[in-house]
DNA sequence: ATAACTTATTAAATTATTTTATTAATGAAT
DNA sequence: ATTCATTAATAAAATAATTTAATAAGTTAT
């Protein structure tokens, strides 16, 4: 009896061959993944297989229902040739995209589809059991909701902030109470295989493969929201680091001022450029009495929210203005750093800040000119986000699918 | 007739067979360039493949004179497997380190072993047709008298500080005067391929293939001179950038000061980081009148090099050992900064202020504590060069071999 | 010494993959 | 409408690689 892909890539001790059509086959289904569909003769010159071979690769997958026939295709001429996909309902992915003050939850299909999803549900994130708990019930309400039954869906991703251990499913910054690491623990309330990742690492991954991305390899994600966070992506891979967490760059050290971070370090870079510091910022102002609209919405200074700043930039408000273009500086600073360690191809601008476009691009690009390297800094574009608020959520379905497909390392 | 090794890998239109099998004894060449000797079991295993394959690649490597049989070995009982390898004098590599006072050159076999150089051999580093010209010169020279004959010289390597354009050989910090690439107009004084390196990334390679390196694959070389530059390796791969800029670690701007940095602008981390800023202070302290062993020896403070503070310190006079710790808390802060952004494995100190040892991992160690975040620099190990004065001739010798073997990347 | 065991090498058989040839499908030109 | 040019898919043949088996070579234990 032949074993399904599922069960070879699980296999214990496979031999020379079926390890190797286990591995051309997830080839193929990277493919499909990173590209969409694909005809015989794309896959064989991708692959440097004949086309006899790739046909029959395809064809155990169609048994296997990952891949499926889409029909016939335009041609440059000459017989139609078929293509072949991902199979958009042989699997579902939940992404759960953890924020300070909300939840973004969403539901992909197989082919990175957005079945279903809900943005800013109202979760405020308290390192706590109740908190904890509240999550997981928010999930599985989710779920009993979505039009897909539960057993389709094949994992579930879950987005933190903070350092995160992937491998292990460990987060060290939020919900660190058990032994067990904290994705078995959700696991076991939700009953569906959970994997954790670091926020920005997941919006980073969402906005590389369905947003802003062509065909950059060398790209930073920043996450710029409360904290700073960022995405790494070098050669179209993921970067980790030794334990996952790279890309602390809102706590790099810059400042010499006395300001205490959430880290517990002074001058990182958080205390003067992220939106914790705007925050902090907006609110002297206004003690000091300055008019903004914010009075006039009676939001009173200790309720304050990053968004309700951002909000006020998009209706024109010159306080809110002002410091954004004041962080954006301090960002752009921190931007050009990194250009000149990482002579990136792309700059990608997300997290909550980035929809103020314009009055934080401005300064921030500004900044780059001055303190990078102008040989080095011509090499880079600088983007805003093309997903917004969804990139957290399809990054982790998306890297759920890689993980279960187990496509990391291809 | 079948084709060489050689003919193989520059043919047009390959088959695919043909195709794979040049991918394959691709990937014997650069395990035996990484791991050294080899048994055909061991290469089995490691590429998945049986062992009538694994002969027969073999057997071809040897007809092309890439490969040799080193005889037989130990083994854990049983009879005694034959151990294959490259033929160490199958080609040899120059490798030609640029340095601000002085310049390395060092030839290396197959096997990167060394077999002849010249350290420190004197040269003023200015950027005129003059300079350039003495370049060519001394490598000539160091060709004739060099006990292998030129025709087995496969190609040399160029370590120059600044900007490098790996691909297309052009260098834009240093003899950067005409149309065509530096690579070439050296090539054509000299008669051998010329590839040029960044002279950082160089030293990073030769100290991941031979110096200090283990397992580590995510690791960070800095090479602290009179410049601070960094090469970093990333899944075990040399990172490049989008045009091979990475690293320009020295020009990050961390200050703020008015002094203005070689690359034009202001508060780089070298305008008080590195050895030219450690030469100024040094300067400034004999001017005030300051008692060092530099003035027992007689040294006009302009003519003060980085090298004599060195040695001072060696000989441990106070004020080289103040001054050195001085920078090495600030070169801590920059490495605490990278610690966050890469959570690497490892981070070598090389460079001549690595010679210094203690005196300068001391103050880079604490401040590194000071200014990074606890659970992500547990992960990194903080060791001082192995290679030394040699990294940079040895990392040249490698790259050229790699680029040869096609061996970039596998 | 010899048996038992481990490992390498070689050879033969089997299986897999690629190549080549053939047939099918399609659109454009005659 | 039929033919031609082009490309795709399939089938058959040829080649290549793996697996299995057999043999040879070296170790260790009895």
């Amino acid at each position: 009896m032949t074993k399904t892909f599922f069960e070879e890539i699980n296999s214990e001790n496979p031999t020379g061959v079926a390890f190797k059509n286990v591995n051309l086959k997830k080839k193929v289904l990277s493919y499909f993944a990173n590209t969409g569909n694909a005809t015989i003769a794309e896959l064989g010159k991708e692959l440097n297989l004949s086309v006899p071979k790739i046909t029959s690769l395809i064809n155990d997958l169609i048994n296997d229902g990952l891949v499926q026939d889409h029909g016939k295709v335009d041609s440059t001429g000459g017989r139609k040739p078929n293509v072949y996909g991902l199979a958009p309902d042989s699997g579902f992915f939940l992404g759960i995209d953890v924020k300070t003050h909300h939840i973004n939850i969403g539901l992909t299909d197989f082919q990175k589809k957005l079945i279903s999803s809900v943005e800013k549900y109202p979760y405020k994130l308290t390192n706590n059991q109740e908190s904890l708990e509240e999550l997981c019930q928010i999930i599985n309400n989710f779920i009993s909701e979505c039009p897909i039954p539960k057993e389709k869906i094949l994992g579930i991703g879950i987005n933190l902030s903070g350092r995160i251990n992937y491998a292990k499913g460990y987060s060290y910054s939020f919900f660190h109470f058990h032994e067990d690491p904290l994705s078995k623990i959700i696991e076991s309330h939700v009953g569906i295989k959970v994997f954790l990742e670091n926020d920005s690492r997941a919006m980073a991954y969402g906005e590389f493969c369905s947003g802003v991305v062509n065909q950059e390899k060398d790209v930073l994600f920043l996450n710029l929201d409360y904290g700073i966070g960022m995405g790494i992506m070098i050669n179209s891979q993921l970067y980790y680091g030794k334990s996952g967490y790279s890309g602390e760059f809102g706590h790099i050290p810059v400042f010499r001022n006395e300001i205490i971070c959430k880290c517990g370090k002074k001058g990182c870079l958080e205390t003067e450029a992220a939106g914790w510091a705007l925050v902090e910022m907006f609110k002297e102002r206004l003690n000091e009495g300055a008019s903004t609209l914010i009075t006039r919405e009676n939001i009173a200074p200790e309720n304050l929210l990053l968004e309700d700043i951002i909000n006020a930039a998009h209706n024109d408000d010159v306080l809110a203005i002002e410091l954004i273009a004041k962080i954006g500086e301090k960002i752009g600073k921190g931007i050009a750093l990194l250009i000149n360690i990482f002579n990136p191809e792309l700059v990608i601008l997300g997290g909550s800040l980035s929809s103020t476009e314009e009055y934080i691009l401005l300064p921030i690009k500004s900044a780059i000119n001055k303190y990078s390297l102008s040989l080095v800094n011509n090499d880079t574009q600088l983007k805003v986000s093309k997903l917004g608020e969804q990139a957290g959520v399809i990054g982790a379905c998306l890297l759920v699918r890689n993980k279960l497909l187990a496509l990391e390392h291809i």
